[in-house]
Parts: structure tokens; C-alpha cells; sequence
DNA sequence: ACCCCGATCGTA
DNA sequence: ACGATCGGGGTT
């Protein structure tokens, strides 16, 4: 297993490619690594699923700015959900952490962003956090490939014919 | 100051 | 397939 945190480069790229390459990547966050295997990428104003498709403002600003950075926001007033920012500083984009296999430092399949976030005691604490500097939260590389499918993005009824959420099968 | 609703989850 | 749940983002 590498133990080369992945650098602001990976994710300064277009999202769809950041979000497929993530797939088979270690989450680290504190004690906690797991090989990430479901995802899903938003991207930028055009995409009306969005959370910037309405521009800048103080929720979104961080999908503005530099690539590499953690983006979590409350969902459903109960759920915390994970992002990396990707993509160019001023374009908004990000991709959606939604599935790991944990395997340190317990084995545990976390399927569903609020799950993953809730053990890992993820929350708005952690937001706005750069993933490219530290060993306390980061993505190593890996040369894991895998065979993953792509399907439309759960819980969003608008652009369904966007298949950007990829999963490893 | 407040209204509205969601990038979910668990149960059926 | 569906309903519970409620914090906070966006607008007043």
C-alpha cells in the first residue's frame, strides 16, 4: 500500500476523471483508512444538482476555491457528507465520498455517505480542511484497479441522464 | 428572523 | 417504495 498522499495535481483535473480515479484510493482520516468504492461527482453551475448551481455563496464558497480541500455539509439536518474539490480554483465542482471499505482499524463496509461519516466522526469541524499536506487527512495513492460501473446520482431527481455516480463492482 | 426542503437512512 | 427528521442555507 503506498504511502503517497495523493497531491493537489490529482485533483486540479477534470471530475469525472478525479472521481473515477478515486475509486480503489485510502481514505485517512485520524485512525481511520479505507479503500474507497463508491462515488459521485458535481460539477460546476451547469449541473443543476449542484450545490453551486445558484453561485457563490458562504455554503459553496469552498467549491470555488483551490482543489484538494474537504467540503462537508449537514444534509437532511441529521447527515454529514464528505466531498473533495476538484477542478480549476473559480470553477465549483467536487466529488461526493460514498462508500468505503474500512479496514483499519476495525473491518467494517461503510455504504451511504452519512454512514461513512458518522463513524469516522466526520462533521462541519472538518470542513474546508486541505487533503494534500497532512497524514491526518488524506487520500493515498494506490495502485488498485478496479472494474466500476456508472449509474445516475442517488437521492437527485433533476439530470438523471448524468451518470456520474461510479461504483466498484 | 424565518421558511423550506434536502447529494439520507432505515424499515416495509 | 416511502416517510421521519431538523439544521441551516438563502432570502426577507
Amino acid at each position: 500500500m503506498s504511502n503517497t498522499i495523493l497531491p493537489r495535481s490529482f485533483y486540479e483535473r477534470d471530475t469525472l476523471c478525479v472521481a473515477k480515479d478515486l475509486l480503489g484510493k485510502v481514505l485517512k482520516f485520524a485512525d481511520y483508512s479505507g479503500v474507497i468504492n463508491e462515488v459521485e461527482a458535481y460539477i460546476g453551475q451547469a449541473d443543476s444538482a449542484c450545490h453551486a448551481v445558484r453561485g457563490y455563496t458562504t455554503r459553496t464558497a469552498v467549491m470555488f476555491g483551490a482543489a484538494g480541500f474537504s467540503y462537508v455539509y449537514l444534509i437532511y439536518g441529521i447527515h454529514h457528507c464528505l466531498n473533495i474539490v476538484t477542478e480549476r480554483e473559480g470553477f465549483p465542482a467536487a466529488v461526493l465520498i460514498r462508500g468505503i471499505d474500512l479496514y483499519r482499524p476495525v473491518h467494517l463496509s461503510l455504504d451511504g455517505p452519512g454512514k461513512l461519516c458518522k463513524k469516522l466522526n466526520i462533521t462541519k469541524k472538518n470542513n474546508q480542511m486541505n487533503l494534500t499536506q497532512c497524514h491526518d487527512f488524506c487520500i493515498y495513492d494506490s495502485s488498485i484497479q478496479l472494474e466500476y460501473i456508472a449509474t445516475s446520482r442517488i437521492g437527485i431527481r433533476v439530470s438523471t441522464d448524468k451518470l456520474w455516480r461510479f461504483k466498484i463492482i
